[in-house]
DNA sequence: TATTTAAATGCAACTCAGGTGCAAATATAA
DNA sequence: TTATATTTGCACCTGAGTTGCATTTAAATA
C-alpha cells in the first residue's frame, strides 16, 4: 500500500506522534481522534504507515496493537527490533534501546524476535 | 480459582496436551473439541489450569493465545518464562529451553519479559 | 446408598478489536 | 478546469473471548 496523497487524516495521525514520543495502542489513537477521523480510517492508515517504514506496531501483553515512529526503518526493511517496555502500573508502552541478544536454537532459522519487558516504569517509580 | 473436580471436560483437554508436545492455540483447541466441550467451557478450563500451575499461556504473533504444559510452575508462581517459537511458514509453536537474558534498563524495575521468536522450525526446515 | 449442595457445564447472547464493501469526497495529474 | 484514481466515512460484518443463568454433575454428608 503505502501512502500516496497528503491528506487532513495523514497530518492529524501524524501529529499525534510528535507530540507523544511514547508509543500509542490503536484504541487510544481512536479514542483520541474519535471527533476527527473515523477508525476505520486510522486502521487504515496505520497499515499504510508502518508499510512506508514510518511507524513501527507490537503486540502488548494483552495483544492489542501500539504503533511507534520508526527510527531507522525503509520501506523495505523493518529495522526496529527493539525491545518494548510496558509499565504494569500506568499502561505507558516505550521503546528500549538496549539490545537483546537471542541465542543460536539448534535446527531452526531464527529470522526474527519480539521482545515485550514488563515492569515499573520510571514515573510510576516515584 | 484453580481445578477442584475431575471431570470429563478436564480429562479430555488434559489429554491433548499429552498427544501433543507443542503447543497448542485456543482456537485450535476449541476446534478440536468441538463435539466434546463447550467453547466456554474450554476457556474456563484453560484459566483454571493456567491458575493452577498446570499450563502456561503466551501471545504469538497475531495476538493469539496459545497453551502448553508446565515443568517447574506451582500454584503461586509461574517460572516458565522460557522464550516461545513460532514457525513463519507451518504455524506450530513451542517451548525453548534456551535462556534469554534481558539487560538492565536504567531507572526501570523489569518484572519480567515475554520472548517470541519467530523463524523456520526443524520440520519446514527439510 | 440416597440425599444434598456447591462447582462445573452448555447455551445464548454479548463485548470489543479489527476488517470489508461501497458510495461519496478529495488530492493531484493532465 | 477537468478527469480520475486514491482516500474517506458509514454501516455492517468477523472472530476471539466473556457473561448470566438455568441445568447438570462430582463429591461431601447423612
Amino acid at each position: 500500500m503505502g501512502i500516496i496523497r497528503k491528506t487532513y487524516a495523514v497530518d492529524v495521525l501524524l501529529k499525534e506522534f510528535k507530540k507523544d514520543s511514547n508509543a500509542i495502542s490503536t484504541i487510544e489513537l481512536i479514542k483520541r481522534l474519535a471527533n476527527k477521523i473515523n477508525k476505520t480510517t486510522v486502521y487504515r492508515l496505520l497499515d499504510k504507515l508502518e508499510d512506508d517504514g514510518i511507524l513501527h506496531y507490537f503486540l502488548d501483553s494483552n495483544g492489542l496493537k501500539w504503533f511507534a515512529k520508526c527510527r531507522s526503518c525503509s520501506k523495505s526493511e523493518h529495522r526496529d527490533l527493539h525491545p518494548h517496555f510496558q509499565c504494569t502500573d500506568c499502561g505507558s508502552v516505550d521503546c528500549l534501546e538496549v539490545k537483546v541478544t537471542i541465542p543460536e536454537i539448534p535446527n531452526r532459522k531464527v529470522i526474527n524476535s519480539h521482545v515485550l519487558v514488563l515492569g515499573t516504569c520510571e514515573l510510576c517509580l516515584q
